[in-house]
DNA sequence: GCAAAAGTGTTATTCCTACACCCATGT
DNA sequence: ACATGGGTGTAGGAATAACACTTTTGC
């Protein structure tokens, strides 16, 4: 099998944005980079793709090894190649997202990392371009999440209704009439009412319910409407 | 400045899908592969990134050299990383879609790459993972016409609202209400009437319209409803 | 008994869809 | 005069948005 001669071979990365949800505002993952250079600084998750690792694969990987979760909800993103956008050496790098459940992220390997949830609003100097990445990320999950029933990977299995809306309203920095909201989201069918409360958030107490497996699938690429007036998103 | 050590490089290229319409129907821009391995085989039209470019770059020069065009709508789609995708060398792809106004293709340089335009309905077996780009690239389209007003790139300066909603019902093969289509159209407030007729379509004739720069520019990224049921569409 | 959050229904408006006829012109 | 495609208006139905009160229960 010959090689393609004269060609330069470049570096080809993966970063991940993960986004998590504590309840109450929207957070990011970062980590304390350990690698020079910039070491110390503050970056995405992301490492090297191997030989035989697909590109999906090494997301996954990655991700994996940052919060020990598998199966999450991962999408790529955007591929960023500007020549000198790591400064040591020419690194392609594609950027995947991820929506996890903050409560399921496990603390203990945070230190191998130095890895810190931070709020979305309150983002530090990220090294190279993950600043770019972040916004385009966020761009993108608002984007997508005004169409398409996304949200709920945030979430716990269980969660309640005022709790969806506190997520829907922590994206998209904004608050919706509870009437009108309940009634959009229930009117997809995806949602099926547990007979457990959550008592957490109220005296009265809510109402857990729970995705519908299998309409989820389904209806995941479904249009949808959950944003009034989705105008002036951008993708 | 020192360099990633133990770390493996890799080749990186970028293809192009190329879509155009011919008043008629929609359709792609494939070459006659004139390289090893398969050479002669139909593919796409891509090329390696070189070491001073960016990867948009790339996707420009490589549009250029094809079609002899600048300033055309350019767009990542997906980067496309499977370990044995070129089954020579590892190659990652970053693939990009244009959309370009068929009659002003200079057909001159086709020579050079024997470039065909192909219908879309009949594209024929491609190279690589390409027929699997074609997919997302058809999808991606039809997703984001849904919503965005993006298929004017695909028709000259001046153009007519029957050729527009021709067009729109090539690229959802389906027909639609000529009077609620050229009303939703023109209640965008993107489309500037013009003086004459486009003689061609009709003996009457019908009025040629213009996008209205500015604010094509403004509402490029608004969400509009041109399509009555996107539903079943897929990102 | 009261504070705090959950849950629910109605109305007015807007938007969307379905539908049919006349117009202008080249032959 | 007729065939061909261009152009326009209306009415019924569906979806959306605006709005306020009652319920539950822990304290």
């Amino acid at each position: 099998m010959s090689r393609y001669l004269k060609q330069t071979r470049y570096l080809v990365a993966v970063d991940s944005i993960i986004f998590g949800f504590d309840g109450e505002n929207l957070k990011l993952l970062l980590i304390h980079r350990g690698l020079k250079p910039e070491k110390g600084r503050w970056s995405l998750m992301g490492g090297f793709i191997q030989p035989e690792e697909d590109l999906e694969k090494a997301a996954d990987r990655i991700l994996h090894e940052l919060t020990g979760l598998k199966g999450v909800y991962l999408e790529q993103l955007y591929a960023f190649g500007n020549v000198h956008r790591d400064p040591t050496e020419r690194t392609i790098s594609v950027a995947y997202f991820s929506l996890i459940d903050i409560h399921q992220y496990e603390k203990q390997l945070s230190d191998e990392y130095h890895a810190e949830w931070v709020l979305l609003s309150e983002i530090p100097d990220l090294i190279f371009d993950h600043t770019e990445m972040v916004e385009l990320a966020k761009k993108k999950l608002r984007y997508k999440a005004a169409i398409h029933p996304i949200l709920f990977e945030l979430l716990p299995e269980k969660f309640t209704i005022p709790q969806l809306q506190n997520l829907y309203e922590a994206v998209y920095d904004a608050s919706f009439d509870k009437r009108n909201f309940s009634r959009k989201v229930l009117s997809t069918g995806l949602l099926v009412k547990q007979k457990e409360k959550d008592k957490g958030g109220s005296k009265k107490g809510a109402f857990y319910y729970q995705l519908d497996k299998g309409s989820y699938a389904d209806k995941m690429q479904a249009f949808l409407n959950f944003i009034p007036n989705p105008d002036n998103l951008l993708i």
